[in-house]
DNA sequence: CTGAAAGCGCTTACAG
DNA sequence: CTGAAAGCGCTTACAG
């Protein structure tokens, strides 16, 4: 069925070995140009390419990055993954791409096929799942096998890799601080992910400028999955809130709408900030979100720190990049 | 520096051979059931994990599929990646993705990576760029490599293999059907693809349409990378045009942007139909786009058709879906 | 029930 | 400058 043309189908053809072949159309010095350009010619004319798995299993490297992404719909991870693709290709290796939709399972998946396809080294954006249930077992296997990995944006500072984000902290005291400078009061910080450095960081970041502000402290945190829409009308009905901050992942409001619930619907003159780039702002039609998560950015640093590190060029101790934000 | 477990390694471990080892762990009825749990044990335990690259040199299939996508933003693209991704793991087959970024060199070296990496069929949704300058033999050189191809959304006729897409005539014509019972007189077609099947059998569908209700054809033919502003304008005045058509690729209207050009215009009491989904609405403030490409269908159909062509359940003759957009 | 051997398509020391 | 041979990690007839 097949009909892949194979190094010894040319050598055949040539009268000549099969290490010749291959040398040839490496372009070994060892080989004479006469001879190269003929196998070369006919490598031309009978469409010859070579077979990638039959390459990298005699080599020790694949030339392959996995990339892990939970959320195909999310314009931000459209953006790391244009920008992971172009660099990585930029330094010659080839990417696998898989998609977690962040549960658990599906990543866990994910990670067993690309250590079945011996890629050199994964970017992974760990699913919420695995946030919410601080399940890292399925990542940190991947150092029993010894591949470089790379968390990008949703960095989880328990994993020992390199890591690539946004200094959360920075993020969240600058969109706070911006509310209270435009005039709003008391400010309230949604936390859907209670047990990630994520929310730590935006806590801390949204604490800092409570107190520097002198308001009241109104932190509420839950399970994305159990978005409490009772205990948030009451709090923004008791104590008067007229401003949200949302940390970055927006379960809590798309969640609203696979729930069959009637849509969350905030008053309208609650302020609501989110702190990522949603793609879909139709859902939050209240909100606003300012804040660019800088996806290219992201994926750049974290493809050069990836190869960086499989080619060895990195020193022990992982890195960690934390960008800041840009209004 | 890698660091992972071959069957050898296993054998070596357990006093057995390879080929004991090999056949225990893919559940050989040869084996002895009592070997075989002893191997699974070990396995576990030393996490091993198939190379899947020297089993697939080893087999005659690779059990992946290739897929390329023009855009990585499109909202269309994104839901038939999702949907080619879990109906190809159901029937357990991989997928390799690719973008093209709508461009006939990278879509070209797509195809060669695929081919190199042994695919066993490929997904394709065509370029605008090949559709355009009437590029094709990138994509039919694989015909001569044997491998199975599915085209879809973007359905070129003379392309020879599988294809699903959308019956466009029929699309354009209700499209325009739809435009005249609201009221709307004089509706203009743009056709951004014009040496393209789509292009073709759209306009099939608006003339058919116009000739039912009498109307007054109005079609602008041009590259989308030469969208003719002046010359929709001038044809909006002097012939009264009170709403356009746009074929189903966006070109025209993303292209304003980079064009650095302060973003064309439509009067506002023109009435604007796109023929997509597009994701980024924000571009067409006059329009809206009522017509759903059917990602999901698309994709599961294409996979089908792609899987059941690999396994030869398929007849000679190419199959061609052409399915019904709702409004 | 277990194992030795060949082979998938390459690359790369090593001889000649 | 060219080629024979070993080996990458598997699977699968074929013996025993």
């Amino acid at each position: 069925m097949r009909n892949q043309i194979t190094l010894q189908e040319l050598a055949i053809s040539l009268n000549l070995s099969i290490s010749t072949v291959s040398k040839s159309l490496n372009d070994s010095p060892e080989i004479s140009v006469k001879t190269k350009s003929r196998v070369k010619e006919l490598a031309i004319l009978k469409r010859y390419i070579p077979n990638s798995m039959a390459q990298s299993l005699k080599g020790k490297q694949s030339r392959t990055i996995g990339v892990i992404i939970p959320d195909i719909f999310n314009k931000f991870y459209s953006e790391s993954l244009h920008a992971i693709e172009d660099k990585a290709n930029m330094r010659g290796y080839r990417t696998i791409i898989c998609f977690s939709n962040d549960s658990i399972s599906k990543e866990a998946e994910c990670i067993e096929k690309l250590i079945k396809c011996r890629v050199d080294g994964i970017i992974i954006a760990v699913s919420k799942e695995s946030l919410n249930e601080k399940k890292r077992e399925h990542i940190e296997k991947l150092s029993a096998y010894k591949i470089p990995l790379v968390i990008f944006d949703r960095i989880e500072d328990e994993i020992d890799c390199d890591k690539v984000g946004l200094n959360e902290a920075l993020l969240a005291e600058e969109a706070t601080m911006n509310l209270f400078n435009s005039g709003y009061k008391n400010i309230a910080f949604l936390a859907p992910l209670p047990f990630s450095s994520i929310d730590e960081s935006q806590q801390e970041g949204y604490l800092e400028a409570i107190k520097r502000k002198g308001g009241k402290k109104q932190v509420l945190s839950f399970l994305s999955s159990e978005f409490p829409y009772q205990k948030l009308q009451n709090l923004i009905h008791s104590e008067k809130i007229d401003a949200v901050i949302v940390n970055n992942l927006p379960t809590a409001f798309l969640d609203t709408r696979s729930d069959s619930k009637p849509g969350f619907s905030i008053p309208e003159n609650i302020h609501f900030l989110s702190l990522s780039n949603l793609e879909n702002k139709e859902y939050l039609s209240n909100s606003y979100n300012v804040f660019d998560r800088l996806g290219t950015e992201q994926g750049d640093i974290a493809v050069d720190t990836l190869i960086d590190r499989i080619e060895g060029v990195l020193t022990e101790e992982y890195v960690k990049f934390e960008l800041t934000a840009k209004i």
